[in-house]
RNA sequence: GCGAUCGUAGCUCAGUUGGUUAGAGCGCCGGUUUGUGGUACCGGAGGUCGGGGGUUCGAGACCCCUCGAUCGCCCCA
């Protein structure tokens, strides 16, 4: 190989090239994602990768960390100042808006692909990276979380995942929100000096998280912090029951988590997250980044963007956390290998071929390097049927190790024994 | 944005308290068996030891800077 003095460009840094087993279990769920989708007649809608910038400041909220500081944000030639999606409901939104799709409601859409985010990079945590995605759109009622969630639950099951429960909570409606915000702002307020600075920071932007903080100066505060319960209304006390319940009709089991809440502003009532059991193997695999699915209900949403009011709920899963958590998925086992140890050989190894793909078998063809060593590599792929092709005597001819039964066996050996041909 | 750890062949890694031409396994390429053969044997290609500066008679090893990776904080899927 000769050297250049180029040099290579590096990729960007949080991106990634997934190849070999990652990739396998990457498309194992897309796959599954895609079929547990058509189960319950989700609609798969293809979204632009990019969108105005505003479509999501305003929709996520300007004093979020993900607009604020995690944006892929530029100008294009026009001007205009657009944003490398960060997340897919702003998006979902838009197009529900501008295309009318109002027609439709309650629409039930699916989608997934890469979504951007300016962070720094670690354990199930990237730059570009990629989610599953399901939104329920012009649906007021508790069943839809019902049944949005009970898809998440079986998407989760069907890719073999373990150990995984839903964490629920509500957060009311506006109105319960605002005042909980309120009383958790004062009463945390009232030992302000004691907090971690983080949440001292925290006290102004987003008080809410304060109660998950992992500071242990935060924590002795938290227990009897205000709960969100004493602030609900009955219309959103109802309405959780409604979904708590049908939650159990449906088999999907959940655990309450008073103090889950989600980090974007438009989210209401619903709020949820799938989580590994501490200490279970799918939390060591994952690392600190541990919710796999998450979302909630987002009544407020559309209007932030010019709509009218339309409830809504949805979520977003990591596929990457999810395929860390799936397993070796080793690929189908390889049908034919040709060893194909004589160059006279090559046109017969061509016709061959194609026509046993055709007839829909696996084949690979080993055709390059020292004749004498093909033999050796087609039986390291470890095909079902080893074929060699070879000139004996002037003649060609062939000769097969097998493990198929009689019917594929005689399929092939029929064809080759057509084709070995000089 | 902050912190910790790490950076030697395509891959996984060895390289003693700094001391001569930097090693192994796997992979790759070629050869050996006049043969029906997966694991055996021989040989070969491939490294400016991430990059730059410094200390030293001498640096892959020590110091500084820089780039990158990994993990954590923040936040999130």
């Amino acid at each position: 190989m000769s050297k250049t003095s180029l040099k290579t460009p590096q990729a960007i840094r949080g991106t990634q090239d997934i190849f070999g087993p990652e990739a396998e279990a990457f498309a194992f769920v897309v796959e599954t994602f895609e079929r547990v989708r058509k189960l319950y007649r989700f609609r798969r809608v293809e979204m632009p990768v990019f969108e105005k910038t505003e479509v999501f400041s305003r929709a996520i909220g300007e004093t979020t960390d993900v607009v604020s500081k995690e944006m892929y944000s530029f100008e294009d030639r026009g001007g205009d100042s657009l944003t490398l999606r960060p997340e897919f409901t702003a998006g979902i939104a838009r197009a529900f808006l501008t295309n009318g799709w109002q027609q439709h409601a309650p629409l039930k859409v699916a989608t997934h692909g890469p979504l951007f985010r300016y962070e720094r990079p670690q354990k199930g945590r990237y730059r570009q990276f990629h989610q599953i995605d399901a939104e329920i759109i012009g649906a007021a009622e508790p069943q839809a979380d019902v049944e949005l969630l009970a898809m998440a639950d079986q998407v989760i099951r069907e890719l073999g995942i373990e150990n995984v429960t839903l964490h629920l909570n509500t957060l009311g409606d506006a109105d319960t929100r605002d005042a909980w915000r309120a009383a958790l702002i004062e009463y945390f307020g009232a030992a302000r000096g004691e907090l971690s600075e983080d949440s001292q920071e925290r006290l102004e932007k987003n008080p809410l998280r304060i109660l998950d903080s992992k500071d242990p100066r935060d924590r002795k505060f938290v227990a009897d912090a205000p709960k969100i319960d004493a602030f609900l209304s009955d219309d959103a006390q109802r309405f959780f029951d409604a979904v708590t319940s049908g939650l159990d009709a449906a088999g999907v089991k959940w655990t309450r988590a008073e103090s889950l809440v989600r980090g974007l502003d438009y989210y209401r009532h619903t709020a949820f997250e799938f989580i590994p059991d501490e200490g279970s193997a799918a939390a060591g695999a994952l690392g600190s980044q541990s919710t796999i699915l998450g979302g909630g209900r987002y009544d407020g949403l559309m209007e932030s963007l010019g709509g009218a009011p339309t409830p809504a709920v949805g979520w977003a899963a990591g596929i990457e956390r999810l395929a860390m958590l799936v397993g070796e998925r080793t690929p189908d086992r390889l049908d034919v290998a040709i060893a194909v140890e004589d160059d006279a050989l090559l046109p017969a190894s061509a016709r061959i071929a194609p026509i046993l793909r055709r007839a829909g078998f696996t084949v690979e063809v080993i055709a390059t390097g020292s004749t004498r060593k093909r033999y050796d590599k087609a039986s390291k792929l470890d095909p079902m049927y080893l074929a060699s092709l070879q000139i004996r005597d002037g003649t060609p001819g062939y000769s097969h190790k097998s493990q198929l039964d009689d019917e594929a066996n005689s399929k092939i050996d029929a064809v080759i024994l057509e084709n070995v041909q000089l």
